[in-house]
RNA sequence: GGCGGGUUGCCCGAGUGGUCAAAGGGAGCAGACUGUAAAUCUGUCGCGAGAGCUACGGAGGUUCGAACCCUCCACCCGCCA
């Protein structure tokens, strides 16, 4: 399982896969790894039910640490998560503690199946909320607090940005780092952690660790952070785009509706997806990135891609029916081709929806839930954005005949060019 | 504790008595082009078929009429203590 000594070091491909944004010393992290196995650290803070598509680009990153023969501490923040780290924005909504302690089994229960918890590298699942629960204010503020500069931590960007705002910042948030740090610390001290891994948009609250022990131990521990997901001309890009409306609860998005926001990628990224997201080798990603420059239309990489992540984070059965629903939905041949075995399963990945009776195009349009309202179905009927099994509809106010019904029981509705869900009329 | 400023639609932000469902930008959605891409251009973007309803931090008031004026409350920012 370890590859250090061979072909790639581990910070190589990481290097190669564009996920080092920051880092502290590199070589001398790059020596440790090579002297043997390491542990390593990563939190997930509870502040949904569910992690979203960008949080892959940490659990893989700890995957590829653990497959390069380190030993990955998932940690969830049941204590972290009921405080809020600062959003540059304003401050955060706290949430009841049963909430987050309800969130925290569910991130759990996602970063579980992405680590391994057997064998010589085994992972474990560590909650802040352990060490931090018991900690009376006075020795968290005489053993912790003494050790934090507050000219420094004003001048972190999370704080500074919202000391600079009219939101300004709570005491509560302001201290998110120091807890953050804490983790760090415990997590030293406790399994000999000695790398920290995040996004960089947490350097602030990673270096509030790193900086503990150092003034505690006396000992220069590790961090990398990984870049964000930026579009193809390095903007940030929206949540949708950036996959933060994506998440990683098959309930919240389904594992087709993950599968199709994959294929969807823009050429111009698709590379760095298969780099981050995938356990590809370098060969393989370069064909790939070869075939869409020079056939584009046909998408291989994104296919690929989608099939490869699906895989990972729904598993093989999942997986398949996704593929399949959307070789159906979006495949050269007639709807009405398809048998009724097929058809069914395909709109069930999709999201069917049962009707007791057909009704108005407008209405069926509400009722599938491609429409936020009547209002809104008329709009894209006359934007010319509707279609009922495949065909575009003008007229809203028409009213949907059996006769239309596919296999007598389904209708597939399409609201522009990519969204799709079914309607199936209950058997009397 | 005192004084001053602020709270607008998903986000930013203009609006200070009727012509405001509320400028502008971003995000979103749809169309054209194409490839279930990107970029670009166009349209759209509270609910309602409509009359109308609901909305500008919350509650109440003045007025024929309030996002805009008054009172109280909550929260935020700044300066002073």
């Amino acid at each position: 399982m370890r590859n250090n000594d061979g072909v790639t070091h581990v910070i190589d491909d990481l290097q190669w896969r564009d996920l080092i944004a920051l880092s502290t010393d590199l070589d001398a992290l790059r020596a440790e790894l090579a002297r043997g196995p390491m542990t390593l650290y990563c939190g997930f803070d509870p502040t949904a039910p569910s992690l979203h598509f960008g949080h892959l680009t940490q659990i893989l990153t700890v995957r590829r640490l653990q497959l390069a023969g380190n030993r990955p501490l998932g940690l969830v923040g049941g204590a972290t998560g009921l405080i809020g780290d600062p959003r540059e924005t304003s401050e955060r909504q706290l949430h009841p503690r049963e909430t987050v302690a309800a969130w925290v089994e569910r991130i759990r229960a996602q970063v579980e199946p992405l680590l391994d918890f057997t064998g010589e590298y085994a992972a474990r699942m560590v909650n802040n909320l352990d060490w931090t629960a018991e900690l009376s204010a006075l020795d968290f503020l005489r053993d912790i607090g003494k050790h934090f500069r507050v000219n420094k931590m004003i001048a972190k960007d999370a704080v500074s940005a919202r000391l600079n705002s009219d939101a300004g910042i709570s005491y509560t948030e302001f201290s998110y780092q120091i807890l953050q740090g804490l983790d760090y610390l415990e997590l030293f001290r406790r399994y000999g952690c000695r790398l920290q891994t995040g996004g960089s948009d947490q350097w602030g609250n990673l270096t509030a660790g790193t900086d503990l022990i150092h003034r505690m131990e006396g000992e220069s521990v590790h961090l990398l952070a990984t870049p964000l997901v930026v579009d193809a001309n390095g903007q940030k890009i929206g949540k949708s785009t950036g996959g933060g409306n994506v998440w990683l609860d098959p309930e919240m998005t389904s594992p087709y509706a993950f599968y199709q926001y994959l294929i969807n990628i823009e050429d111009a990224s698709v590379g760095m997806f298969l780099r981050r997201f995938t356990f590809l080798d370098r060969e393989e990603i370069m064909a790939l990135e070869k075939e869409t420059a020079e056939r584009p239309s046909a998408r291989a990489a994104q296919r690929r891609l989608a099939e490869e992540v699906t895989r990972l984070v729904h598993g093989e059965t999942e997986t398949r029916q996704a593929i399949d629903a959307s070789q159906a939905l979006f495949g050269r041949g007639d709807l009405s081709s398809l048998n009724a075995g097929t058809l069914r399963a395909a709109l069930s990945e999709a999201g069917l929806g049962q009707v007791p009776a057909l009704g108005t195009v407008a209405e069926l349009f509400r009722t599938s839930g491609l429409s936020s309202s009547l209002g809104d179905a008329r709009r894209t009927i006359a934007e010319g954005g509707a279609y009922i099994n495949n065909q575009r509809v003008a007229d809203g106010d028409a009213v949907v005949e059996r006769s239309e019904l596919l296999h007598g029981r389904w209708l597939v509705l399409r609201r522009g060019k990519r969204t799709v869900a079914g309607l199936e009329l209950a058997a009397e």
